[in-house]
DNA sequence: GCCATCCTTCGCCCGGCGCCGAAGCGAGGC
DNA sequence: GCCTCGCTTCGGCGCCGGGCGAAGGATGGC
């Protein structure tokens, strides 16, 4: 365990309103700019570079110039993860709030690079279920019955493994349980936004820290996994 | 997702080095009084009755009055995992720093009030490499196999699924894989507690803020681990 | 009743940090 | 070369929050 002043530290990276929101918007999985962060976080052009310097110094974020525009994303899986995870512990823990985006986040979304919401985790429950993965050392291994379904359903499992971990939880905070994560899981939601089985919905004000993240099945989709997985959002 | 400004506000009740030592040492699960944290922590008497003020008004502690005493606890085990995975954020952000007590705390430890470190990860192996257990809808399930050998080693199955969840994973920040949380965990980790197949370790410093938590398999918990599950730590 | 112990509340100081406006770089566009 | 645009740095302001000492309940022992 870190000591508490470095662990500190770290949390208190998370810790304040504006670089909250510029996490959460970089959960999507996309870079964004700093001028697009100060937008999301509503402060102005030297507050956000402030806070960026600090979030990259800290080791959360990267950061990668081209031109004059200097893109942000996280820094690694394990920071989405833990983002997700204390966002679920605070939803947890101020239960009088609603959703405040209704119910179709809840339905379908990106967690960094992968599907959450109640299809990430049917997703996983009907992978388990049908055997097309199954526990191994480093989370889970795809069977071969898995194999040959994802290849069928277009999933490149080539670039699935050459990931760090092929396949690995992710605890979903808003259904409280797993969604697939790792390779697999980046490689599954890339195939379904890439076939349009999965669309993205539109932001719900300039400002949305969720923007890009909220998804809806689409007709297709919606056909092409029920057939295939017996999923649905 | 939880508002920017929610997220963040839970975030900063984990961001200050004292908070973050108290916390850090309710990882063990125990129930501690008010001078015990502020002792952990460094500071006096009023500075922690604050925070331990703002811990438990945010919902990450609960509080029980005996007596003088006040004794504060971790108020679940969400928290605790939110806990555990911060911790491992922050070490793998910070790796400059080595292992400040040495290896031993990587062997076998308490997260909560299961086990983890090395015993933790090798136990999970085990469980799911002998299929003991299997994957479920929330989590996993005892097989009948796992049902057998866990009676026979003196595990309260029946306390077990009595908690929330029966078993899930929680992940370890040290192995980096996981470990088995849950009411299983908890009784597993009981078990050898109580059979004493695990002593705890004596604290390093008087406010040594992973006391409690430093375990080590005793000669006869290596023999019984080891012939019922072939693990060791 | 009296004191000891544990904890909280109050009043105060101080440092850190989050914000902005203005100014300063650096990269492109023309 | 000049302007525009994106971003950073600098200086200054204000406030929140963390620390302590002193005083004030509350509980238990005697």
């Amino acid at each position: 365990m870190p000591t508490p002043a470095a662990f500190a530290a770290t949390a208190a990276l998370l810790g304040d309103p504006a670089r909250a929101a510029m996490l959460q918007a970089l959960l999507s999985g996309e870079a964004l700019t700093a001028g697009e962060l100060a937008r999301v976080a509503g402060i102005g052009a030297p507050a956000a570079s402030a806070h960026l310097s600090r979030l990259v110094e800290g080791g959360l974020l990267s950061v990668h110039r081209q031109g004059r525009h200097r893109y942000h994303r996280l820094a690694s899986e394990e920071v989405a993860a833990a983002i997700e995870m204390l966002g679920g512990l605070s939803l947890a823990l101020s239960p009088p709030r609603r959703w405040p985006h209704g119910d179709a986040f809840r339905a379908a979304r990106l967690c960094y690079d992968h599907l959450a919401g109640r299809l990430g985790v049917s997703l996983h429950a009907a992978l388990v279920g049908r055997a097309w993965i199954a526990p191994a050392a480093d989370g889970w291994a795809a069977t071969p019955a898995g194999e040959a379904g994802l290849d069928g359903l277009g999933v490149d499992l080539d670039a699935a493994r050459r990931a760090r971990r092929f396949a690995c939880d992710c605890m979903d905070w808003s259904e409280r349980r797993p969604h697939l994560a790792g390779g697999l899981g980046r490689e599954i939601a890339a195939c379904c936004l890439r076939r349009r089985w999965l669309g993205r919905l539109p932001p719900e004000s300039p400002s949305d820290p969720l923007a890009r993240r909220r998804l809806s099945l689409t007709p297709e989709g919606a056909r092409r996994l029920g057939e295939a997985l017996g999923v649905s959002a």
